[in-house]
DNA sequence: CCCCCTATTTGCGCCGGCGCAAAGACACGA
DNA sequence: TCGTGTCTTTGCGCCGGCGCAAATAGGGGG
């Protein structure tokens, strides 16, 4: 288990951690079990009964609903320094989602009892979750009214922008979406098929918007992109 | 201003008294402002400042998103002993949503300060926003997840039983939903269109299942539309 | 009780996007 | 370096659902 976590970097990305001093945060920490995923592992199912609550540390987690026909809608990626199961936990529920790691990855993790303790210490605590939960409210929300509205291609933008905000590298092509991204994923991110997603990718292409390869997407006109996305 | 309102219906209905010995509650109320609404009337828009948190004592709330080019994504109906808007108010954020009365109302309403002062005397009320917003989260991921991946005729099934099971009142026709509801309305619910509604209750009526008029859905056989809505 | 406004129904034609199928490209392991 | 499995591309045909248009039905106000 290596120790060269990045804390300032995940301080900074997390709604977590407003209003706490830093010198409380090793305490918080030290309550968690540091763990180590394999690319792949599914670290919880949804449906199952919800026992831990967790902070990516490294890599990144894909937070996904099932249906009964087998495909998924990817509600959304959990990058470090974000929470995931957090109140299902507090709540003693069911897992609502499926989370799966992508990429190696590692995580802190917390029990019911440890995080109940917690906030029984800090009550900013749920006052930080709350901020974090609504905030996901808002994103679903508002990617619910674009999938009732807007057409496919102008969608496929969007989400294709939304994981750039959040998962983008800067890179001498453009734009670099920072893991393993595969056609069949943003289909399912967007609510499409894996068919359209990759006829817009050639498109764009074409126009000089982004490159794209295996599994790899780059978006190097963001600009144009965007314009793309708010009128359609 | 009427008194004849049933309060321990509302407690009933609303996830937001729960832990609360029922004589704080009158203290809670007596803060708040109570208010008429005529049908129609706009309680707050999408992007205004949040400056009121409204809980619905009579009557009824359609809580909306609208896109730029007119068209509206319904989010949920807002029924007695519900609230709206507590946590934008808290957050000093803006209204992500848009709020109408439809039919007559009446709400109890909040500004910030007091809901800040209510919070402190009773904390309780913090943990329970928490779950009423994570209820909401988990309703619009399944709808966000049935939207990708179910067809029409589906969703209007699974939209309609729904707003039934929240909005319903047993007739001797079968289960009537409570308050008017076009085809319109039900087609910005479910994410699609007017024609294709109404298409869908002519079926449904042939076949027994519904009765339907202006602006009026009665629910005859619930059960063969559970089962239509879970097998496709 | 009648009028007018709004909601609903339904025929018709179109088309965006789906999904099969087959070929091509790439990545990794032996 | 080659082979194999997985991901991607693209031609092709189909069809679910949209949306116009016109007729019809209600219902609330005067």
């Amino acid at each position: 288990m290596n120790n060269q976590i990045d804390f300032s970097d995940i301080f900074s990305r997390s709604g977590w951690f407003v209003g706490f001093e830093e010198d409380k945060l090793p305490d918080i920490f030290s309550f968690g079990h540091r763990r180590v995923y394999e690319s792949g592992v599914t670290l919880f199912r949804e449906g199952d009964h919800a026992t831990k609550s967790y902070m990516v540390l490294k890599g990144r987690l894909k937070v996904s609903k099932l249906h009964e026909d087998g495909r998924e809608a990817i509600v959304r990626y959990i990058n470090p320094g974000e929470m995931t199961a957090a109140v299902s936990v507090l709540k003693g529920k069911d897992y609502p989602v499926t989370a799966q790691a992508i990429g190696p990855s590692e995580a802190l993790e917390w029990d019911r009892e440890t995080m109940l303790n917690l906030m029984n210490t800090y009550p900013r605590i749920a006052i930080n979750l709350l901020g974090i939960v609504v905030e996901r409210l808002d994103d679903i929300q508002t990617r619910y009214l674009e999938l009732q509205t807007e057409r496919v291609e102008q969608r496929i933008a969007r989400s294709l922008l939304r994981i750039m905000r959040q998962s983008g590298r800067k890179t001498s092509e453009g734009i670099l979406i920072d893991f393993r991204l595969s056609r069949q994923d943003l289909a399912d991110y967007t609510g499409t098929t894996l068919y359209t997603v990759s006829r817009t990718l050639s498109r764009w292409e074409q126009k000089g918007w982004t490159v794209s390869s295996r599994e790899r997407i780059v978006v190097t006109n963001p600009h144009a992109l965007v314009s793309f996305a708010e009128t359609g």
